[in-house]
DNA sequence: TAGTTTGTACTACGTCACGTCGTACTACAC
DNA sequence: GTGTAGTACGACGTGACGTAGTACAAACTA
């Protein structure tokens, strides 16, 4: 049997061009030639290399494109926040944890004080969100699982 | 240049290893037979292909090994949980999210509300060793970083 | 002591993911 | 109609992994 992971995962071009597309303004996406361009200034690369991973990365659906005359306009499938966020939880779905809190512990053993605020910071929207779930019947954003 | 990704990733066949040293009777590792023999049960398998996955993982630290006779005993470097918890911060850090805080909604928004309780629990753990580092000069587990 | 077993070390092969392009072909602008 | 974007498709090299064979040494056994 051959070599397979579950989800898509990201090689170093490819999250580098991810970068571009994430910080092409707001949401404007970037046409293959735009991201040459970007990437152009700081490495050598061939404009079908761009081409070819945009290509990779759209059959990955990481990232959607839309027709713009004759060239395709790529746009971010998440942001990066998600996908981050997603790769996170796969690795923890993967691992079979079965103690998710000492997991959780190990990872905020490694965390930074900045981002120890962060989570707390999280919790609290999350819950607030869940009250506010509660609260009108059917809430807009109630998605917990289990 | 050729692909290349920061830390270990684990195979299929590598993690499914990982399992039965974790599996291990408490810390006890195994040795290739072992494990081999653990492995046939459940499906074909070379003893070779396990002794070359035991030394791949092995060379990736993801092991360690101690003679035992004529052979080795492996075991696991890490717990699944730390090693759980690594991966997890590897991609916070490789995918440079400067708004961590956004990152961390979007994981605990695809959390169960036993994962939302399990993150409070060590959160609140990892406060108490705050203070108690505080409380003692240099205590022995107060590894916050910045 | 010669044969069998157990274990390692080393080598190797197929496949897939990725980085990296080249080529062929098409639509449009002069 | 001759460049100039652009795309579509195919291809090659390398590294990671799954998979395992072979060679050879140590240890047990008849």
């Amino acid at each position: 049997m051959p070599h397979s992971t579950s989800a898509p995962r990201l090689g170093d071009l490819e999250r580098v061009v991810m970068e571009r597309l994430w910080e092409a303004d707001q949401g404007e996406g970037a046409t293959v030639r735009e991201v040459f361009e970007s990437l152009e200034k700081d490495r050598e690369i061939a404009y079908t290399t761009v081409m070819t991973v945009l290509d990779r990365l759209a059959k990955k659906d990481l990232v959607t494109r839309e027709r713009e005359g004759r060239a395709w306009r790529y746009f971010p499938a998440d942001t990066r926040e998600a996908l981050t966020a997603q790769t996170m939880r796969r690795t923890l779905d993967d691992m079979e944890v079965t103690d998710r809190r000492a997991a959780l512990l190990h990872f905020l053993d490694g965390a930074s004080s900045q981002e120890i605020a962060d989570i707390k910071a999280a919790l609290a929207e999350v819950e607030a969100r869940v009250e506010a779930a509660e609260a009108s019947p059917r809430g807009l954003r109630g998605r917990l699982r289990r």
